[in-house]
RNA sequence: GCCCGAAUGGCGAAACAGGUAGACGCAAGGGACUUAAAAUCCCUCGGGGGCAACCCCAUGCCGGUUCGAGUCCGGCUUCGGGCACCA
C-alpha cells in the first residue's frame, strides 16, 4: 500500500484483477437465489454523459450488494444502437450510420469499463446487429399472422419541401426544423401493433406490481385511460347515421351541437356543396400529430350546414366540423355539452351556440345558469332540466339514459380506451426492416423463417431525410415468397421502441442463433430490479411490458411482467437545469475520472442525493468526495500498522465507541434495503470519523479491535459504492482471504445495539423543554413523574392542570397543560 | 391544454411508520502547522433577542385535522418529467 492514494493505479489493479478472474460471468445456478438487475441500455450518441454514470453506478451498487449478500447476480449492458441522431450525424459527416454507431460503441465501452461497472461483457448486445434484430423480425411474421400486426392509414408530420415525414422532434413551432416550411398533416399505410388487445390486462397487471412507484403505475393508467361511457347515434339528415362516445351520457339532454373531425366522412360531403367547409379542411391540413400542439391550439371550426336529430327530444342540433376533434379518437365526432364540458364550452362562447346547464351540485339551490355563467361545471351532481330524468343523480342518469338510447335504439353502453395502436413503421433508413414483401397477387407475406434477417444494407451514404433504402432497387426488389412472381419488399422500419422492448429478455440467450429464447431466460426472468430515467414512465416501460405478454403467449417466456422491482432515477441538473449541450452546462465524465478516479465519480453521484430525485452537479462537493477516499486511505494505512488482535473490548469506553459503530451499521443495512445510497454513504462518513479518533490514539489491545473490526464493516458497506479502493484497502490492510467483493455481507451485533438508558425529550404542549435519561425498561408512571419533576419542564407547567401526558417510547413525553 | 411529480440554512441534503427540524457533506469565517503556499487538522456556522440561563421565529404560500405536521387533507404558486416519429 502507498503512502498515497492514487486513484489511478488503485483502479488499474481492481479492473485487472476483475477481468483476470472473470468476476462478473455469470452461468445459471439453481442452487443460489438469482438476482437480475439491469439499467437501461444507451443510446450509443458518442459519449457518455452524466445520467448515464448515475445510471450505471446505481444498478452496479444495487449488484454488488446483492451479490456479496449471496446472490447469483446477472448485470448486463449493450446499446440501442438504431436510431435517428445516426442518420443525422451520417447527412453532415458523409459517414455511413453504421460506421458512426459502431465507433461510437467501441469508444463507450471503453468508459463504461473504467467506471469499474461489474458488466458481464459476454453479454453484449448491439440491437443494429442482424443476430439481434432477426428476431424481432422473426416474432413480429408470428404476429401478423396472428392478426396483431396489421396496416392502417395513419397521420404523420410531412414537409411538402423536403417531401419527407418528420419526427416530432423535427417539427419547431409548426415548421419543418430544416427548411422552415409549415408542416401538413398526412395520412399513409403504416404497420401497427394491437397493444390495445392487451389494455385490461397491461391495466389489471399494474396492480401486481408493489415494487413499482405508484407515480408510474398511475401514469400508466392514465395513459391507457379506460374509460366507460356510451355511444350515441344521431340521425342526421341528408347524411345518415353519425356515431360519437360520451363518457357522460348523463348530460345528454344538455348537447347542443355535434362536432365532427376535419377528415370525418361527414365533413367530407359537406365540402363538397359548401366552400367554408373545403375551405377549414384545407386550414385543417396545416397541423402538427403531436398532441401537445393540437391541445394548445386555437378551437376552431365551422357550420357544416348538416342538422342532426336529438335521439331522446327530437330536437335539432347542428354539425360542426373542428380542429379539436381527431378522426383518431373514438368514433371522430364528438356530442357538445358546453354546459358541462370546457371545451365545449370556449368553442359555443366563440361561435355563439346554446349553454344548457342539466346537471347541478347536489344541494345547489339557485338558478341552474347562474351556475354555468362564466364556465362549464364539470363535476357530478343532480340532473334538472332533463324531461324524465329530473332529480337523479350524475351516476343513476348514466345508467337510464343509456337504457333509454337502447330502448330507441339509438345508443348503447361503451368502454372506450385513451390508448391506441402502436404505429411500429418509420419511414427511415437506420433501422431494422419491417420482413414484409408486398406481391400484387398475394398481398402482403412475411418473409419466410428461412429467409431471415432481412438484412439491413450498412454501406449506405445518406443524403437528405428520405429513407435510403426506399432508393435501393437490390434491397426492395425480391421474388413473392408464395408465387415466385416480381414483389416488392417493404422499405420502412421499425420503431426502435421494438428493440427496447425485448433485449430484457435476449440478455439471458445472447449466443442463440436457433432460437429468439431458451430454458436460460426462464431462469433468469423477470429482471429484479430495472432502472432508467423517470422520462421512460410511460411509453418504453409499457411497449416492454406488452412485448413480454406477447413473448409469454408465444410460449417464450413464462412471467406475466418483466420488471419485478423499478426505480426511476432523477436527472442531473448543473445551475438548477438540465444538463446540454445548447446551455454549455456540461461536464464530461471522461475529465472527472481523468482528475479524481472513477470511485470520486461514483462517491459523490450517490452521496449528492438519493436516486429519484434530481441530482444538482457540484465540482467542490466532487472534490469534497476525494478528500474522504483520502482519509480513508489514510485510516487504512494506520489499521495495516495496527497488529491483528481478535480481543472483545474491555473498556466501557470501547464498548460504547463499539455500540455506535453498529448503531450506524444497523441504519446503513436499512438505508440500503430502501436504496437511499446517500445516507450509507453518510453513515460511513460519521463512521470514519469516528475511527479516526480511535487512529489517532496510540495502538492498545483494547482500542485496536474495535478499530479493526469498525474498519472492516465500513469498507465492505462501501465496496458496491467505491469498489476500487475498497478492494485495494481490504487486500493491503489483510482483512479477509479473499477479494472483498466475496467478502460476507456485515450484521450488526444485536448486544452492542443494547442500551441501559435512554434518552427523551420533553416536551410541554409539544414545544421541546427538556430532556430526561430513563432506564430502558422504565415505565409509563416512572416516565411521567421523572419528566414532571424537571426544574425546566416544572417551569413550564407552572401549576397549571395537566390535560393529558403522551409518552412514546423511546421517544419523547408530551405533557398537555391547559 | 391534459396526466405525473417536486419545493427544507449561503449550497447539496437528513429526519424509518405523525414524535428533538437541519444528521452527513460543500461553501464561508476564525485558528494550528509551514519561510510561504498547497495539502492536512481543530473551532464556529438557519434568522432574531439576551451577559447568560434561556426565549421567540422558521420546512414555497393560504387554510384544516391532531396532544404534536417538513410528513396527512383541501386550495394556490413556481419549477420539472411525459403527451404516442428524440431515446
Amino acid at each position: 500500500m502507498d503512502d498515497r492514494y492514487s486513484p489511478r493505479e488503485v483502479e488499474r489493479a481492481a479492473q485487472d484483477f476483475w477481468k483476470q478472474a472473470h468476476s462478473f460471468e455469470v452461468t445459471e445456478d439453481p442452487g443460489r437465489p438469482k438476482f437480475y438487475c439491469l439499467s437501461m441500455f444507451p443510446y450509443p450518441s458518442g459519449r457518455l454523459h452524466m445520467g448515464h454514470v448515475r445510471n450505471y453506478t446505481l444498478g452496479d451498487v444495487v449488484s454488488r450488494w446483492r451479490r456479496m449478500q449471496g446472490m447469483n447476480v446477472l448485470q448486463p449492458i449493450g446499446f440501442d444502437a438504431f436510431g435517428l441522431p445516426a442518420e443525422g450525424a451520417a447527412e453532415k459527416n458523409g459517414v455511413p450510420p453504421a460506421r458512426w454507431t459502431y465507433d461510437n460503441i467501441s469508444y463507450m465501452r471503453d468508459q463504461l469499463e473504467r467506471l469499474g461497472l461489474g458488466y458481464d461483457w459476454k453479454r453484449e448486445i448491439a440491437t443494429c446487429r442482424p443476430e439481434y434484430y432477426r428476431w424481432e423480425q422473426w416474432l413480429f411474421t408470428r404476429l401478423y399472422r396472428k392478426g396483431l400486426a396489421y396496416r392502417a392509414a395513419a397521420p404523420v408530420n410531412w414537409c411538402p419541401t423536403d417531401a419527407t415525414v418528420l419526427a416530432n422532434e423535427q417539427v419547431v413551432d409548426g415548421r419543418c426544423w430544416r427548411c422552415d416550411t409549415k408542416v401538413e398533416r398526412r395520412e399513409i399505410p403504416q404497420w401497427f401493433l394491437r397493444i390495445t388487445a392487451y389494455a385490461d390486462e397491461l391495466l389489471a397487471g399494474l396492480d401486481t406490481l408493489p415494487g413499482w412507484p405508484e407515480q408510474v403505475a398511475t401514469m400508466q393508467r392514465n395513459w391507457i385511460g379506460r374509460s366507460e361511457g356510451a355511444e350515441i347515434r344521431f340521425t342526421v339528415a341528408g347524411y345518415g347515421s353519425l356515431a360519437v362516445f360520451t363518457t357522460r351520457p348523463d348530460t345528454l339532454m344538455g348537447a347542443t351541437y355535434l362536432a365532427v373531425a376535419a377528415e370525418h366522412p361527414l365533413a367530407v360531403a359537406a365540402a363538397a356543396v359548401r366552400p367554408a367547409v373545403a375551405q377549414f379542411r384545407e386550414e385543417c391540413r396545416v397541423m402538427q400529430t403531436a398532441e401537445a400542439a393540437v391541445e394548445t391550439m386555437e378551437k376552431r371550426g365551422v357550420d357544416t350546414g348538416f342538422r342532426a336529430t336529438h335521439p331522446l327530444t327530437g330536437q335539432t342540433l347542428p354539425v360542426y366540423a373542428a380542429n379539436f376533434v381527431l378522426m383518431g379518437y373514438g368514433e371522430g365526432a364528438v356530442m357538445a355539452v358546453p354546459a358541462h364540458d370546457e371545451r365545449d364550452f370556449a368553442f359555443a362562447a366563440r361561435y355563439g351556440l346554446p349553454v344548457r346547464p342539466v346537471v347541478v351540485p347536489m344541494d345547489y339551490a339557485g338558478d341552474p345558469r347562474a351556475l354555468v355563467a362564466d364556465g362549464a361545471y364539470t363535476g357530478p351532481g343532480c340532473l334538472v332540466d332533463s324531461g324524465p330524468f329530473d332529480g337523479l343523480s350524475s351516476a343513476q342518469a348514466k345508467v337510464q339514459v343509456i337504457a333509454a338510447l337502447e330502448a330507441a335504439g339509438a345508443g348503447t353502453r361503451r368502454v372506450q380506451l385513451r390508448l391506441r395502436d402502436w404505429g411500429v413503421a418509420r419511414q427511415r433508413y437506420w433501422g431494422a426492416p419491417i420482413p414484409i414483401i408486398y406481391c400484387e397477387r398475394c398481398g402482403a407475406v412475411p418473409v419466410p423463417d428461412a429467409d431471415l434477417p432481412v438484412r439491413l444494407p450498412e454501406d449506405v451514404v445518406i443524403t437528405k431525410g428520405a429513407s435510403a433504402l426506399a432508393g435501393r432497387p437490390d434491397f426492395y426488389e425480391t421474388p413473392c415468397p408464395e408465387c415466385g412472381g416480381l414483389a416488392r419488399r417493404e422499405t420502412d422500419t421499425f420503431d426502435t421502441f421494438m428493440e427496447s422492448s425485448w433485449y430484457y429478455a435476449r440478455y439471458c440467450s445472447h449466443d442463440n442463433g436457433q432460437a429468439m429464447l431458451d430454458a436460460r431466460a426462464a431462469y433468469w426472468l423477470p429482471v429484479d430490479q430495472y432502472i432508467g430515467g423517470i422520462e421512460h414512465a410511460i411509453l418504453h416501460l409499457l411497449y416492454a411490458r406488452f412485448f413480454n405478454k406477447l413473448l409469454r403467449d408465444e410460449g417464450l417466456v413464462a412471467n406475466d411482467e418483466p420488471f419485478t422491482r423499478l426505480l426511476t432515477q432523477g436527472m442531473v441538473l448543473k445551475e438548477g437545469s438540465k444538463m446540454s449541450k445548447s446551455k454549455g452546462n456540461t461536464v464530461d465524465p471522461e475529465g472527472l475520472i481523468a482528475e479524481y478516479g472513477a470511485d470520486t465519480a461514483r462517491l459523490f453521484i450517490m452521496f449528492a442525493a438519493p436516486p429519484e430525485q434530481s441530482l444538482e452537479w457540484s465540482d467542490e462537493a466532487v472534490a469534497g468526495a476525494h478528500r474522504f477516499l483520502k482519509r480513508l486511505w489514510a485510516l487504512g494505512r494506520v489499521v495495516a500498522g495496527r497488529p491483528a488482535v481478535a480481543t472483545a473490548p474491555t473498556d466501557e469506553r470501547y464498548s460504547n465507541l463499539r455500540g455506535l459503530l453498529h448503531g450506524l451499521l444497523e441504519q446503513a443495512l436499512r438505508d440500503y434495503e430502501r436504496y437511499h445510497f446517500n445516507t450509507v454513504v453518510a453513515a460511513c462518513m460519521s463512521m470514519v470519523n469516528l475511527l479516526q479518533k480511535l487512529a489517532d490514539e496510540p495502538a492498545s489491545p483494547s482500542g485496536d479491535p474495535v478499530l479493526r473490526e469498525g474498519f472492516s464493516i465500513v469498507l465492505r458497506l462501501l465496496a458496491p459504492i467505491v469498489p476500487h479502493i475498497t478492494h485495494v484497502l481490504w487486500q493491503g490492510v489483510g482483512l479477509g482471504t479473499g477479494p472483498i467483493i466475496d467478502a460476507p455481507w456485515p450484521v450488526a451485533d444485536a448486544k452492542a445495539l443494547r442500551r441501559d438508558t435512554v434518552t427523551l425529550v420533553v416536551q410541554v404542549n409539544g414545544k421541546r423543554r427538556a430532556e430526561i435519561v430513563v432506564t430502558a425498561d422504565a415505565d409509563r408512571a416512572a416516565i411521567e413523574a421523572q419528566a414532571l419533576r424537571d426544574p425546566a419542564v416544572a417551569k413550564h407547567v407552572e401549576g397549571r392542570p395537566v390535560a393529558k401526558v403522551v409518552v412514546v417510547p423511546g421517544r419523547l413525553v408530551n405533557i398537555v397543560v391547559t
